[in-house]
DNA sequence: GACTGGCGGGG
DNA sequence: GTGTACGCCAGTC
């Protein structure tokens, strides 16, 4: 049995015969450092949990399923331990096949786990986390054995028995960033009619090239004979730079449905991933991703969106905020005529198509680092984490910490449990509007993470709301008056402890740390878990998630509210005034009272 | 206010 | 793919 080392990079499944079987994309460490790896695990098997009404009978109901295995475990389920049958399943689309059925027989009263994705069970069951190291045991096996078809240079391996999480640093990836130009006289692009005119690549490893069917004198123009070979060239550069991250902006939406379609138009075979395998386009509900496998396709467009508070996200105004030098720009509208007159304004073009491209390696460098470490925190792909609003992050961070501790994740709403809680809103933080005028000597006061705060120091959390309970055994919420428990530890309140205890830790280390770079990383790990700890709040609030719960929001805004208020009387005791609060601080004037007695 | 429809980015 | 998910603002009544 040999040993293989890498990065996981991302994971997906396929179908062999009628099996699933777990992809782990990774980079080899050790030995063959920098070769691509796809690890194959042939035995994870699906399953779901089913909460039973009346238990004999409905283990006779689902025996009468072509199902792998049913079996009893036991399972807190918030805060109460419950019986459950585990259903283990043949393959991952049993689910969606067999769960309403099951959902629907008499013996059953719910089921539960039935809605998490193959490639995410496994990463939760196994412990291993994309963006870290994962140690394998197996053998390498022959690429004629395996149903899809690979670059000669990729490593296949078959594991056997568990792939391991080793400890690690932060990984060093290859990126590289793309831009296409295209000749749309009239309005928007239309993949039918308009050509690609120029495609451009920058890596974070010093590539810079445009490919274009002009010529020009400028060294970084490769020029080719038709947009075919343009597309193909393009897809030939990808494979041989063999990048871990390609980057685009509004890449989702705009140049690989774009790339696609002339592709498809002009018979180029779009072979980019690392198993030979085209561009996966997915709807995520209002938004297209775009997927390459074994690469990870990240659109900057969203993260900016994210990360940013601005007015408008073009990359012009993303690049202004983040390195304040304005950009080279080519107005839309008038690229076809840049590109038609030739000369000055095609060399100004194909400056700038080259432009959007470092401009795209240049911000990933500086903002990836986050979403890299948020990756790592959360355990699922970066691909997933790029396109994820935080919230969505929180509820995939605590899925594993409740598989961890050993907790049933509770469904997502029904439409019908959606729509009642779409009606319910939880009052927000003390707003006092501000006094108008030009205050001195002005002071200000904020708590530190209010709302993670309370939720420990209350144990504010699903499990431990109670409906009535002696005073001295629980914390009762003003205004609102829900109670929770003050033991045990409630899964919010402890998963938020980790957090904050785990970034103090990091804070510290952070401080004593000499070298920048280790300083540098320290930081943004400890940025994502401020991230983290503050998010956490929504999950009680917002509507889709799984652990929501409004007493649980409103509680929190409320002791919230009575901190604030309470800790506002107290300056004004000590002779300030307060012109202008917002739920977790406020500004302050000095009143002199010597002064004002004059 | 309550509701609906459109839009963001990209060329 | 163990799919189908935003959030804001302008315009209308």
């Amino acid at each position: 049995m040999e040993s293989r080392k890498f990065v996981l990079l991302d994971i997906d499944y396929i179908t062999e015969g009628d099996k699933a079987v777990i992809r782990m994309f990774g980079r080899l460490e050790g030995d063959e450092e920098g070769q691509s790896i796809i690890v194959l695990d042939k035995n994870f098997k699906p399953y779901i949990y089913v909460l039973p009404l009346d238990p004999e009978q409905c283990m006779a109901d689902l025996n009468e399923f072509d199902i792998e295995m049913v079996g009893w475990v036991r399972i807190n389920y918030l805060g109460e331990m419950k019986d459950f049958l585990k259903v283990t399943l043949h393959h991952p689309q049993d689910v969606p096949k067999l769960r309403d059925k099951i959902r629907n027989l008499g013996s059953v009263k719910d089921i539960l786990e039935h809605d998490i994705p193959f490639y995410r069970r496994y990463l939760i069951d196994k412990n291993i986390f994309p963006m870290g190291q994962v140690l394998v045991n197996g053998k390498c096996v022959d690429s004629a054995s395996i149903s899809f078809s690979c670059d000669t240079d990729v490593c296949i391996f078959e594991l056997e028995g568990k792939p391991k999480q080793v400890e690690s640093g932060f990984p060093d990836l290859k990126t590289l960033s793309f831009d296409i130009e295209v000749r749309n006289p009239k309005g928007m692009p239309q993949a039918e009619e308009d050509p690609i005119i120029m495609m451009s690549l920058s890596s974070n490893q010093g590539l810079k090239k445009v490919l274009s069917t002009k010529s020009s004198d400028l060294e970084f123009v490769e020029t080719l004979k038709t947009e075919a070979h343009i597309i193909q060239r393009f897809f030939e550069i990808v494979r041989s730079e063999n990048p871990d991250i390609l980057l685009g902006y509004n890449s989702d939406n705009f140049d690989m449905p774009y790339i696609r379609d002339r592709a498809a138009k002009l018979n180029v075979k779009p072979n980019l991933g690392v198993d030979g395998s085209g561009i996966k386009f997915m709807r995520r509900g209002y938004a297209n991703s775009a997927l390459v496998k074994g690469r990870i396709h990240v659109d900057l467009y969203l993260l900016m969106r994210r990360y940013l508070q601005l007015d408008r996200y073009t990359l012009e105004r993303v690049y202004k905020e983040l390195f304040d030098e304005a950009k080279e720009d080519v107005p839309g509208d008038e690229i076809y005529q840049y590109w038609d007159e030739g000369g000055e304004k095609l060399k100004k073009l194909f400056e700038y198509s080259l432009d959007d491209a470092v401009a795209v390696t240049k911000i990933a460098e500086k903002m990836l680092p986050l979403s890299m470490e948020l990756t790592r925190i959360v355990g699922q792909p970066f691909f997933d984490i790029a396109r994820m609003a935080t919230g969505q992050m929180v509820e995939w961070y605590l899925i594993r910490k409740a598989h961890e501790i050993g907790d049933m994740v509770p469904n997502k709403p029904s439409s019908s449990q959606y729509s009642e809680r779409r009606g319910k809103k939880a009052a927000g933080g003390y707003v006092k509007d501000p006094v108008k005028g030009l205050h001195e000597n002005i002071v200000s006061f904020d708590f530190r993470s209010l709302y993670p705060s309370i939720i420990i120091s209350k144990n504010v959390s699903p499990d431990t709301l109670v409906l009535e309970c002696d005073d001295d055994d629980c914390y009762t919420a003003p205004e609102v008056g829900h109670k929770f428990l003050k033991k045990p530890i409630g899964f919010v309140p402890s998963i938020i402890g980790n957090i904050l205890e785990e970034r103090v830790r990091l804070k510290t280390a952070m401080k004593m740390a000499e070298n920048p770079r280790e300083k540098q990383v320290l930081d943004v790990q400890q940025q994502a878990l401020k991230r983290l700890a503050n998010s956490m709040y929504g999950v009680y609030g917002y509507s889709r998630f799984r652990w929501y719960r409004i007493e649980c929001a409103e509680a929190v805004t409320a002791w919230g509210r009575d901190f604030i208020k309470k800790t506002m009387e107290k300056a004004e005791n000590f002779g300030f005034k307060a012109i202008y609060a917002d739920t977790d601080g406020f500004y302050a004037t000095f009143v002199d009272q010597e002064t004002e007695s004059e």
